[in-house]
DNA sequence: CCATATAATGAAAAGCCTTTCGTCGCGACC
DNA sequence: GGTCGCGACGAAAGGCTTTTCATTATATGG
């Protein structure tokens, strides 16, 4: 069982710069310079400095966290706040931030809003004040300017100094309805999201747009909102129930995301439909159960981890000032055609 | 716009502990001390210390986290390190961390394992170095004693200072497999997890354990062992399909967790045989999707976010000296039964 | 041989907070 | 009246680094 404990010399008393410099005989400042490489260090002669450097490898020195961020007034953390740790959509984009910060030898902090103004204010304060040097918000509707750099995923709202990340939504629009429509489907019932979804205004902007452009007619009883944020795919099964009440003919579903496209399904098969011989369905985001689903889920794929990416780096070379600040940063959608969608019924 | 600045005074620079001594025309010492209501301030007169709170909420000061902490000593940090971020398992896991860290005013700082030896111990040393006053780590075989607290989930290991939280699986397998029993079951197929996964041994033992008790013949030749780390139902889907390849005939399926039921589910599905008519699935950690499969999936359900929730609160009490190292919790498993099972053909 | 540059290091301040200890004034008590 | 105790604060140390500036010694050039 390899013991592994904290730094601490012979006596048992931890490691410091200072112990250290009395280990090669030397000042702390001299040890430090050497140790950082400073321009300072340039002229402490090589076998010294290589003397340091042993020594602090021999006694594991690890220089203090927080002592070096109080004077160097740098700390490396960027502060995450998503709406929920949990969910699918946060949880893709954060392994994505991990990912892109691991690399850089940043590091994040996590909190959740819950798509509430007060707790993400709340963690953005305790997130400030714990030295995050940037901020990356999920999924919330972001309503002000930040005192640090932030990027804002995805982002529509028009602060200065936030960076908002959004999906292509026209594109994403075309290659659902276009898919449907090649299908012969003419009559497309949509599920509109949850006003607090960040994307739901400009997703379903897009639509119409695109429906438009491409002549299709948007029946208003087949466009349903959701009103709940639950995010299990409860989300999508009342109102595909709500949908199948209406009586209003339709044959394809363009759903808010792919868990309420499967809850729909459910919804559908429950009632005796089969999926896509009755109804086509169309997913968004592409989470891994997609893929797996039973009919598997068309959809439009987001590039999350991508996105999540995309932000650190942003805002990286934003907090070391080796770019200037972009007000938005598009990407593009995929879609990922499988089972739950096909030709209309003859 | 809301414009949310930095705290600073009306010249401009960031408001510390001594600005606000000077406003109020006190020394640092003083205002610090009441500020956190400190035993030496109770001799501090009322009229005084409301001017003090006042100027302190007027100038909206922050005390400085890394100030605080290099002279404290405390961090209230803590870190948790996880096979990967995006999946189920630990996104639901770590939102019973953060839900019960944010009440106990504690932090999370968060890595990734993968899996691999070398990732843990950098990020294990990255997060010491940050503070973490103590450590959880997720689905991890550790094999090591800890310089700090340390919570393992799920734990087998025997380190000391480390405390296990375990699932009681012998109850689970008792669940799982009396349930088939009931529906008639006796060729049941089990798939084993992937040896890295920290549950695979004792889950398996347990399932030895409880078909002897119960009077149940595991065949080898249906018992499966996962050997891809994939975290997709791609994970069950291959071995599904060895299963039928092998011939050997069997009328239910315990997986080794809900993704792989998923995938399994899909290579019957694929092969023609219907679920729970021809073949009946049990799956295991209950994971969001699990209810809205279809056929929705019974499983055995572990309180995952529970266990995040109590790693915490055992890490906190042993941080704060408020109880003793215990070695080992054991939290109960629940079964959900759902459509994916029912009563072997006649 | 003196002035000056440069190498090699040390000393000390600064970053912001907490905490211990000390001081000063004043009423109480013997 | 002297001592004691207490109320109300201030001064300063201490936590660990980084960084600037100063100092000494050596080398270089004229």
């Amino acid at each position: 069982m390899a013991e592994k404990k904290k730094p601490e010399d012979s006596n048992g008393s931890i490691v410091t710069l200072k112990s250290v410099a009395a280990h090669v005989g030397l000042s702390a400042g001299t040890v430090s310079a050497v140790l950082n490489d400073a321009p300072s260090a340039k002229h402490i002669p090589k076998p010294t400095r290589e003397r340091i450097i042993a020594a602090a490898r021999k006694l594991d020195y690890r220089p203090n966290f927080f002592a070096r961020s109080l004077r160097k007034q740098r700390t490396f953390t960027i502060g995450v706040i998503a709406h929920e740790i949990g969910d699918g959509y946060s949880s893709t984009v954060i392994a994505g931030i991990e990912n892109s910060a691991r690399l850089k030898n940043y590091f994040f902090v996590t909190g959740v809003h819950r798509h509430n103004q007060e707790l993400f204010d709340k963690y953005c304060r305790l997130l400030l004040q714990r030295g995050a040097e940037g901020l990356i918000s999920l999924d919330f509707n972001l309503a002000q300017s930040l005192p640090v750099p932030a990027v804002a995923i995805p982002g529509h709202m028009d602060n200065e100094g936030v960076t908002n990340i959004v999906l292509d939504h026209h594109h994403a629009a075309e290659l659902a309805l276009k898919h449907l429509m090649d299908f012969g489907h003419r009559r497309i019932a949509i599920l509109k999201g949850h006003p607090d979804s960040a994307d739901a205004a400009s997703r379903w902007k897009a639509v119409q747009d695109v429906a438009r452009e491409i002549g299709l007619e948007l029946n208003p009883e087949l466009v349903i909102q959701i009103d709940s944020t639950d995010s299990t795919p409860g989300l999508g099964y009342p109102f595909a129930r709500k949908l199948i009440e209406n009586k209003h003919p339709f044959t394809a579903l363009f759903a808010y995301n792919d868990i309420s496209a499967i809850g729909a399904i459910r919804a559908f098969q429950e009632f005796g439909w089969r999926v896509p011989q009755d109804v086509s369905v169309v997913g968004f985001d592409d989470i891994p159960a997609a893929a797996f689903h039973y009919p598997s889920l068309t959809t439009i794929r987001q590039p999350l981890h991508k996105m999540g990416e995309i932000a650190v780096d942003l805002l990286v070379d934003q907090i070391e000032r080796k770019s200037e600040w972009q007000r938005e940063i598009a990407v593009q959608p995929e879609i990922k055609i499988r089972e739950s969608t096909g030709p209309v019924a003859a």
